[in-house]
DNA sequence: ATAGCAAGCAAACACTTGTGCTGTCAAGTG
DNA sequence: CACTTGACAGCACAAGTGTTTGCTTGCTAT
């Protein structure tokens, strides 16, 4: 009897039984491991069955070194001691002129995903977060240029010194500069020493998201 | 000497190579693997140090098992193959004012790595990448600022328009800009169009790499 | 100086583990 | 029926590997 994959019902057990052992582990089983776990009477059948596998491409194996079975796909991923990345859905296009996208009028799960480095924050600075890509040069002045990717944390309120995109209601212009809470004003100021900051009102202001991270790929 | 996590050079060394070997091979180093190839004279030495590591919770380990080692947070994942980050050294720092590190001087097996997103480049694009911390602002007009990383490629030769990182031999300074060869003299061009090239000639000039991506965190 | 201690070294030891054999048995095959 | 082949069993051996013990070394505190 073989299952459709074109595996022995033995063949299958084990590969199963490797995955398992990896998933538990972190370490693939030795022959005697599968062959005790397996209730297989001998070392002998387990090498038989994992040298066809091996023919058949579901598990690599190396030389003589003990434990050396890996499955080609399932792979080690570092995700959390040194380096770990968290995927954010890009949500679209950002311009000077035109306003956000609504997150909560995009199905986030369908979005594209794209990685982002642990460099760029913890896994707690980075729920909420989502990608836009920059068109055009409005947010030079923050060193955003063309083409870069913006990570966005979606939030209507700020603190002094964050960097928020911001929606001025009467000039119908978005904007991403750092924020600061004056006293009865808001200063708007540019990343960029030399610009001038905006000086608005709260009621002028819509706070659409604070910028956690910028990602740019140069040709 | 002690790196700032508290773990001795030897120890930072084996947790790394560790990490490589997992990554490489899919499953752990045998003791022996790691004295061979980090060059340690007894096993007892390296058993000694994964012992610290297991005590400082860097790694752990499984009995007499052979291969026994794993390293928590280092977490199976399937969709390897469809794999969107890379992996790529940071190898230090870069200012204004002082040279490049070396990268050939640099063991990058030791350095830490860095996970960069798939959109900044193919896996081609990202052969012999590494990454460096901008200290300071002398990129501004490349849209770099502190704090940021830049991914560079090490190449010493340039085609026109990229972005590359070049040292004016004369005015013993590393700067960042686009370049061009036009006839006898070289154009180095910031990438923000309201600031004045540079011009130079050929021998006043070394490219010590090209930038392939940036990559900011804010605050 | 001297004792204490972390870190490293070398070799011996013992367990773990992959690999051959050597057979057995049932199902084809000519 | 003799012969092959796939699948499995048992077992012994030889690598592959982790541990242990005893011996330096270099440094620090007493």
């Amino acid at each position: 009897m073989r299952s459709s994959n074109g595996l022995s019902v033995r063949q299958e057990k084990i590969l199963n039984y490797i995955k398992d052992f990896v998933r538990k582990n972190n370490y693939p089983p030795a022959i005697r491991d599968i062959q005790n776990d397996l209730g297989i009477s001998s070392t002998s059948v387990v090498a038989y069955n994992l040298r066809i596998l091996e023919e058949k491409g579901k598990i690599s194996r190396d030389g003589k070194i003990s434990r050396g079975i890996s499955i080609p796909g399932m792979v080690l991923n570092q995700t959390a001691l040194t380096s770990h990345s968290f995927t954010v859905p890009m949500l679209g296009m950002i311009t000077a002129g035109s306003p956000l996208p609504d997150p909560e009028a995009i199905n986030v799960e369908d979005a594209e995903q794209i990685e982002v480095p642990a460099e760029l924050g913890s896994a707690d600075k980075l729920r909420d977060v989502y990608a836009l890509k920059v068109r055009g040069y409005s947010m030079v002045d923050a060193l955003i240029g063309d083409g870069d990717i913006v990570l966005l944390r979606y939030q209507e309120t700020a603190d002094n010194g964050q960097t928020v995109v911001a929606r001025l209601v009467d000039e119908n212009a978005v904007t991403l500069k750092k924020f600061y809470h004056e006293g009865e004003r808001i200063r708007l100021q540019p990343a960029n020493v030399t610009m001038e900051p905006i000086f608005t009102t709260p009621d002028n202001l819509h706070i659409q998201g604070r910028v956690v991270g910028v990602i740019r790929s140069v040709e």
